[in-house]
DNA sequence: TTGGTCGGTTCATTATTCGAACCATTGGTT
DNA sequence: AACCAATGGTTCGAATAATGAACCGACCAA
């Protein structure tokens, strides 16, 4: 492992229910020498991506990745353009929306919305980390994802988030060749208890998918009728941003409800 | 300079005008080898912050920076926190509204509103790097900054972006003082032409100016009275927005217009 | 064909990184 | 007060990883 590729691991340990992590820590986190660590992160402070906070000096996440992202965004106007299309689905849905970009062998949350329709509502957090398997997005990207990439992902070890997640490589296969003649993944209970949730994928320049963009209710409040609206609405939207974002629907993607 | 400092300072030469860049060019750019330039490429590419676009395998800013600024914003939300801030300085005042963070020697903007009431409008690109000097966003910093950092900026050579760039040190050491009894700086065609700034600092935790929040209108379209609603409006942000993002506003700050 | 790009690769040399041990502080326990 | 176990930070010889000149093959234009 280069010494780049180290030093960029270290910000992988920050995530949503940890966002400042002391050396001490940061060291045990990722196995490296104490002194290693520091000198890392000392690199990562001077340029910015890192910065020491409060009192105990633990380090947290810098202002230039808000640049970096800024300028991501003037090549590649993923989040702005998802926005619209979120706060739109949202509302036409009245349910919790987001899209999902994949990375490596996970996904990444990185945009959602709400409908101030209902007070219950799925809530959602950017930058979350979640399984291929175990999720509706995760599905939808697999189910269109170079065959090869599906089968490392299902080869191993596929770990139960709920009663109902679906760990069957077989089953998953399946359901994935269903997915594949639908245009739509749907994931009941399968990541967390009590929500449904439906997901299209997006795709990039090549027809490759990139993410999926998703609507999540709470299992109690689906019926046949919600569940129509969500998968007409959610194939348009889909379409939309895949277009928008500069993207290519492969001709074989189904653009309406299997019979 | 240290191999993680050297790869971090690659992803510094993308900007709004160069969103991709091919092996070569950053080889130039950067002067470094070309072997070791395409080795670094290689690592950021690896952990998602670089990615191959086109056909001309240009490089350009890879989806995991979109993670890092969410969780940026997880630990320090200053950019949700500013787009509130700003929507409503835009709305108050009817101008181009924006927000800059300093980094090292620079400025850069992080986000930025606009207000529909005119057709002719300041624009702004997230993510532009601006001078110190130069900017009323800038000076505004400088005058609350550590006077050590003051003397630092002003220490080395002063470009002028426009013929009313004020690049004299002991002119600008004056204007400071100005600011500092105010609390807003004022910059009339100082870095764009025909562009007359407001801007007010934004303190962080330790009482320490972190960037600015301004307003910028036309030229031609100030008058008395808009320049007092901007400086009423922008003090009032200003304050509101230190307060959001958990700073603290130093004691001295002066509250309200100088008599 | 020639000569100029381009992105990417090789490998002996060498400069950089590594890590065990060590400081200096702090805060809690006995 | 003495002690212990943390913390963030530092040192320096040994070991490893970075370096860069030269080289590919592909492409393009003359």
């Amino acid at each position: 492992m280069g010494t780049v590729t180290k030093a960029l691991s270290l910000l992988a340990f920050f995530n949503q229910s940890r966002t400042e992590i002391g050396l001490s820590d940061l060291t045990r986190l990722s196995g490296l020498n104490k002194a290693t660590a520091y000198r890392l992160l000392s690199e990562l402070q001077a340029a910015g991506f890192v910065e020491q906070a409060g009192p105990e000096r633990a380090y947290r996440l810098g202002p230039e990745v808000l640049r970096l992202a800024a300028l991501r965004e003037a090549a590649v106007p993923i989040l702005s353009v998802s926005r619209g299309v979120l706060d739109r689905l949202s509302a036409a849905t009245g349910e919790t929306t987001h899209v999902s970009l994949a990375k490596d062998d996970v996904l990444n949350t990185i945009a959602h919305a709400y409908s101030p329709r209902h007070a219950t509502r799925v809530m959602m957090e950017d930058a979350e980390v979640v399984s291929f398997h175990g999720t509706a997005s995760g599905l939808a990207v697999l189910a269109f994802a170079d065959p090869a990439f599906a089968d490392r992902v299902l080869a191993r070890p596929l770990p139960a988030h709920t009663a109902d997640t679906l760990t069957d490589p077989a089953a998953i296969r399946d359901l994935l060749a269903a997915i594949r003649r639908d245009g739509i993944a749907e994931s009941i209970g399968g990541f967390e208890e009590d929500v449904h949730s439906h997901a299209a994928p997006i795709f990039g320049p090549h027809g490759r998918p990139l993410g999926a963009l998703a609507v999540a209710a709470p299992v109690t409040r689906m019926t046949t009728d919600l569940r129509t609206l969500i998968r007409s609405e959610l194939r348009l939207a889909a379409l939309e941003l895949t277009r928008d974002i500069g993207g290519l629907c492969p001709p074989h993607y189904p653009r309406k409800e299997a019979a």
